[in-house]
Parts: structure tokens; C-alpha cells; sequence
DNA sequence: CTTTAAATGTTATATACTAACGATTGAATA
DNA sequence: TATTCAATCGTTAGTATATAACATTTAAAG
């Protein structure tokens, strides 16, 4: 039987995604504990069901969930959510698609790059220091101080292109 | 009296925008006649006015101008213009601003990749071939075929973080 | 306990984008 | 030139994404 290579950055469909969920709220506690960051349960909730999810997630989506569990939720109730998981590192926002991932920190000390497939929708963190490096390179040549770095690459993953 | 460098890629305060915003219309008049496509009033003059504000340009902004000029545009107005002007590679999205900017080619045969300065808001493409084949390889080891790329850089320009 | 700052609830509104359909235009060709 | 047909545009309405403002609750600190 074929089985998907395990270090893959796609990998995540032949995952035990139960631990991925458990493990990703434990590093979220610790690192919280750590900073002295309270992880209330609004925003453990809304980790939790972006992690369930395991895709990039819309805040209107979260928003539903939340409301089919507890009724009361607004708009601002998500979103102050997001800004808080957003702020502790704990997920980024996939500014071309308007929606969430949770932080699986692979993308290391660098900045965050992501492979994003546009059939199975599932997003891969990648690091490159070759790519840090030769932005960094442009920026200095340009006299630019980097801030942020939005880098987002649309395509096809391996399983989905064998597939057709 | 200093000058700001005059090849920096940030040095659209120094430049003669009239000239600047007559040659993206010529060039863009000239890409549309080879390739059959219409550069009709309104797309011209959405073309127009993101170039005059040589800044990334929000679509209501832009609807705003043009309602002031002849009262009856409504949004799919200019989203219609936007689209047709990025599907002729004369426009780019900044998708980290939901804005528009004019393509000056800067960024060669490569991905477009955009320094963003959010102080002046000015934006720079600039070409990095050595970014690109990072990414390639990254994504060749994943198995990746990349259809699209969004690199948005943002920070501070040369000229802002002399001036504080 | 009190005090106080952070977090949340709530209402309203701003901003970004698209679907659907009819009217108009203009390029192609009969 | 007249006809036709697809592209463009006008118009209405609606969906999706995000934030402002202020009242209330919670919980950390004194
Ligand atoms: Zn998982
Ligand atoms: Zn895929
Ligand atoms: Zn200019
Ligand atoms: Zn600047």
C-alpha cells in the first residue's frame, strides 16, 4: 500500500488530527502561561474549532459555530478572538482568502510563507531562508526596513495534481 | 540640497507624474491594441485614477471619483473595470489592503512583489529573481505547482524613516 | 472587600464584493 | 447598409468582511 511521504509539508490528511488539535492547545496554554496571556475560553474556542477545521477559516464561519453553541455571538465576539490569536502568534491570517490558520510554527525564526492548494484548500507552512534572505537583500538595496511580509503562494499540491 | 536617490524604486516623490501617468496610459493603450482588448472610457479612466493617486487605491475610493464626475456608476461599475484591468496585467491587487495599484512592469518576467511602506504608503514592485527561485525550490521539494504568488512586504521606505 | 483594567455583550454601521437581468453598444458579417 | 450577436454597461439587490462606540461583566491587583 502507498502511503503518503510522512515528512511532507502536505502531510496533514494522513495525521492524527486528534493529537494535532490537543497538542496545538497545549502549546497555546504554555506559550500564554509564558506571557503572561490570558487564553479565556471565547478564544480557546475559537483556536480550537480553527484547528478542528485544519483549513483556512472564515471568521463568519467561526461566527455560526459559536453562536450554534452558545447563541450570543457578534461579530466583534469573533474578531477580538482572531485579533488576540493573531497578536500571540498563535494563528495568521491568509490575507487572500480572508480567513485563518492556526500557527503550526514551522516556519521557524523566519517570516511565515504559505503553500496554499487551491483544490483541497489545505495550507502549508514552509520555511526559506533563502527566500528571507533574498528579500531581506532587496530591502536593503531599496533602504526599506521590513516590517511584515504577506507571502502566499496559490497552487496544487502533490496528492491533488496525482489525482487530477 | 539632498536629493533623494533617483534609481531608488521608491522615487515616485521625485518624478514628473504627469509624464508618469501619460506613459501607463500609452503603454496600456499599446498592450490592448496588440491583444485585441478594449480600453473602453470608464477602464481608462479607473486606469487613469489609480495612477494619478500612485498609491494602492481602494475600489469605493475609486467609485466615489467616478460617481463625482458622472453620477451613475454603482460598484460592479468599477469592479468590472478592475477586473479587466488585472486580467490585462495592468493593475495589481495589494491583497493585504484590499486595494489597487498600476502595474509599472517593474517586477520583469518574474511574480510581481511589492515593498509597501506604510507610513508614505508608497508602493515599489520590485523584481528579485533570487526570491523566485528560492520559492520554486521550496516548492519543487513539496511537490508543489505554484499558480499564483502574493508577496506584500510591508515597512518603512528610505525617505519616511529618515524623516522619523 | 474595593478598585481598576481587561474582556465581553450589544447595537449599529462601515467597507468590500457579487449575482442577476435588462439595456446599450459596437464589431462582424450577410 | 442592415442584421446579428456577443461584449459592455446600467441598475437593483443582496452577501460577505470588518469596525466603531458604548454598556456590562469579569477577574487581577491592591
Ligand atoms: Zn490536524
Ligand atoms: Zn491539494
Ligand atoms: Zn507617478
Ligand atoms: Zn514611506
Amino acid at each position: 500500500m502507498i502511503q503518503a511521504p510522512e515528512n511532507s509539508v502536505f502531510d496533514a490528511s494522513g495525521h492524527d488530527h486528534g493529537a494535532c488539535i490537543h497538542d496545538a492547545l497545549t502549546r497555546a496554554e504554555t506559550l500564554c502561561a509564558q506571557q503572561g496571556l490570558r487564553l479565556t475560553a471565547i478564544r480557546r474556542r475559537v483556536l480550537e474549532l480553527i484547528w478542528e477545521n485544519h483549513r483556512p477559516t472564515k471568521a463568519y464561519d467561526l461566527l455560526n459555530s459559536i453562536n450554534a453553541e452558545r447563541g450570543n455571538a457578534a461579530p466583534p465576539t469573533v474578531y477580538r478572538a482572531l485579533d488576540f490569536l493573531l497578536d500571540a502568534g498563535l494563528i495568521h491570517k491568509i490575507e487572500s482568502l480572508n480567513a485563518f490558520i492556526g500557527c503550526d510554527a514551522a516556519h521557524g525564526d523566519g517570516h511565515p510563507k504559505f503553500l496554499i492548494c487551491r483544490a483541497c484548500e489545505r495550507v502549508a507552512e514552509i520555511p526559506s531562508p533563502a527566500v528571507d534572505t533574498a528579500l531581506a537583500r532587496e530591502a536593503k538595496r531599496a533602504g526599506f526596513t521590513i516590517d511584515h511580509e504577506t507571502i502566499e503562494i496559490g497552487g496544487t499540491c502533490a496528492a491533488c495534481a496525482q489525482r487530477g
